[in-house]
DNA sequence: TAATGAATGCAACCGTAGTGCATTTAATGT
DNA sequence: ACATTAAATGCACTACGGTTGCATTCATTA
């Protein structure tokens, strides 16, 4: 029994040949993914299949979801210990503008911020839009 | 002459009769409002020409576009002086996951975020979800 | 090995966003 | 007042990510 299929398993989730390939794939990755990033990925899955594994995952706490502004949900895989609860690890999320990427600044947690009285926060979602470390380089 | 007509006109934005409606509905929301809530609001109105009318007031500064995290689009007047620029009028966000409003919190700027060197900051989005002030007394 | 439930594959649907083009409307100069 | 011209609007259609229903396949286990 691999690595990844421990961590599947760990997580309740039953380690498929097609779970564990995208489990690989995200943590290849070193930028969040797409649901259309890994269709194009593996030419032979299914757009369901791989939704409904995305799905699984988040419910599992196995990745989370991003929401970067551009409309297109991103995933990436969540550190050990990420429970991405509020006042917990929410750290912010970076989008590059020039090469498309979106990356977790997991070092980067969102400063606390007051609300008017009344207001019960119970999720924050920062991003930054700009230019990343390697496009600025160039 | 009317205010609203003279406002247009300050943005140079033609003061049509469908733009001056469009305008009044915003000015009374105290929330933000999606294109399908105009096209509600305006049976008679065509999406297309709301749609393009949204863009335009957007082009000119006469509203902002925010990304609440719905996937849908909301548009809120911009406020005396609001340029929507980094490191000027960022205001937060706050969407209501029982009413499902979203309202601009002026007064409360996006903190400065510190970012790991090389990336460069072009944008940033921080929304918060909760329940509002309205829903938290019931 | 049969029964059972989970995972997958296939085919649709949905809603928002966006575009192309013809038509109408309004501003401008003669 | 009329013709010219550009902007605004209306209509039809497309694009695409997300989502669901249902049949089929696969894997676990009694
Ligand atoms: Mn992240
Ligand atoms: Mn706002
Ligand atoms: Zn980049
Ligand atoms: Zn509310």
């Amino acid at each position: 029994m691999t690595d990844i299929e421990k961590t599947l398993e760990n997580k309740s989730v039953r380690p498929t040949a097609m779970r564990i390939l995208i489990y690989k794939y995200l943590a290849e990755k070193d930028s969040a993914v797409a649901l259309t990033d890994i269709e194009n990925a593996f030419e032979k899955a299914e757009r369901t299949t791989l939704y409904r594994t995305l799905k699984t995952f988040e419910e599992k706490g196995i990745v989370h979801q991003i929401d970067d502004g551009t409309n297109i949900s991103k995933f990436a895989l969540c550190e050990p210990g990420c429970n991405c609860e509020i006042d917990q690890d929410l750290h912010l999320h970076f989008h590059c503008t020039h090469c498309d990427k979106t990356v977790c600044l997991t070092e980067h947690k969102i400063p606390h911020i007051n609300l008017p009285s009344g207001y019960i926060a119970e999720d924050v979602n920062l991003v930054i839009k700009g230019i990343c470390d390697t496009c600025s380089k160039h």
